[in-house]
DNA sequence: TCATTATTTGACAAATTGTCAATATAAAAT
DNA sequence: ATTTTATATTGACAATTTGTCAAATAATGA
């Protein structure tokens, strides 16, 4: 047996194990955010966790080294779901307007179809997040986003469609903010989804035009 | 003694009481809204604010059912001040641009002199808040907000001064999102604070201003 | 099969949260 | 001033929640 095939044995686990663990993460995960949403993160207790899961109550200690992280690790994945769902959408639109309303609805289909998981997940990373100063922490996905629309706006300004006094930094977030809203729950008395979506787009892209640039804002 | 006085007697405690009774509890909320904010919900103890109060750890739960009704009076009390010092200033803006700019002006004033506080309230707000659903629960001060944004739109639609195909209770939401920003903490990247509430008041204004309006939203 | 390693488990320990009988303080009555 | 009554505080204690680890179980490779 060579010296590479060794270490192969030694960090490449078996198949079946390895797929076991990633299956027990995955159980505790899918439990946890079931009972985070149901629930809220105060009457959740690690325990029920493990049992909704299927597992031992020590199995949750082997994947979070506490309750916050095992919080933290939902958030993570509900931002990640929503993040691959925006992307493929952004891929496809070519005019600011295309944009601004495709991330509004998928943010709004996302929750209508996992009621609560967005606005627990937004509320959390605010909570949670300490301060780390000092410490170079990469961006956080909420950051990041923000940092999307940075460089949406930033293009903007060059292509001359997006008034070029605005630091695309700060109205990035703005922008972010505005289309946080969807996720405060479905309201009832805002309306149906196209009148919801169209009064925010087009509040977005208002802000946004420059006054030359057309009525659509084209890419 | 008159049925009136002995009734008298009962509800109206000393002055001296009563005092006591005040003083306590706005020790106990003054600790829990520098623990909060120190150190965040979780790693801060019951015990922790009680000592800090100089009160008997039993006397805590004289005046909050438990640590969650705690945290929501923490926010509540963050929340009215805010909104005390937003009245204020409202009270003496004249144009839709001094309101935008003021509130912003305001709650960055506060975050300044109260680092975290508004952020965790924030925060807070969300994360607490249960469903509740059946009860009519009177307006959170966030939604209260949000409304008092709505009848500034409304108003200004009559005026033929904002935008008429808005629905006021949306786009009051979003200006509330917008003007949330502030409290995200200081960023250093988002420049001086002139510069940071000049770009968020004009990316308001041009969201909200109907073609016909002049440049400055005249009340 | 059997030795070795990886994974799971639940009883247990630690920490946190919440209760209450005892105590202290203030007000009212005599 | 003293007693009586009502109110407020306290910290030891109980209940719950959170986290640990030695023992048990399952998988791997020879």
């Amino acid at each position: 047996m060579s010296t590479q095939s060794k270490i192969d044995a030694i960090d490449s686990r078996g198949a079946r194990q390895d797929q076991r663990r990633t299956e027990s993460r995955q159980r505790l995960l899918a439990a946890a955010r079931q009972l985070f949403v149901e629930r809220g993160y105060h009457d959740t207790r690690p325990q029920d966790i493990s049992r909704l899961a299927g597992v031992g109550h020590g199995t949750f200690y082997l994947y979070f080294s506490d309750k916050q992280a095992c919080f933290r690790a939902f958030v993570e994945q509900a931002q990640a779901e929503v993040d691959s769902l925006i992307m493929k959408r952004l891929a496809v639109c070519r005019t600011h307007e295309e944009r601004v309303y495709g991330v509004l609805e998928v943010s709004m289909d996302f929750t209508k179809a996992n009621p609560g998981v967005l606005k627990a997940a937004w509320a959390g990373h605010q909570l949670m997040s300490s301060d780390d100063s000092g410490s170079a922490t990469s961006l956080s996905i909420v950051e990041q986003w923000a940092e999307r629309w940075a460089e949406v706006i930033t293009r903007g300004q060059k292509a001359g469609l997006i008034w070029d006094d605005y630091d695309p930094k700060i109205i990035g977030y703005a922008v972010l903010m505005v289309t946080s809203v969807v996720s405060t729950g479905t309201r009832e008395a805002w309306g149906d989804k196209e009148h919801f979506l169209t009064n925010l787009t087009r509040f977005v892209l208002r802000g946004l035009a420059a006054p030359g640039a057309g009525g659509a804002l084209s890419s």
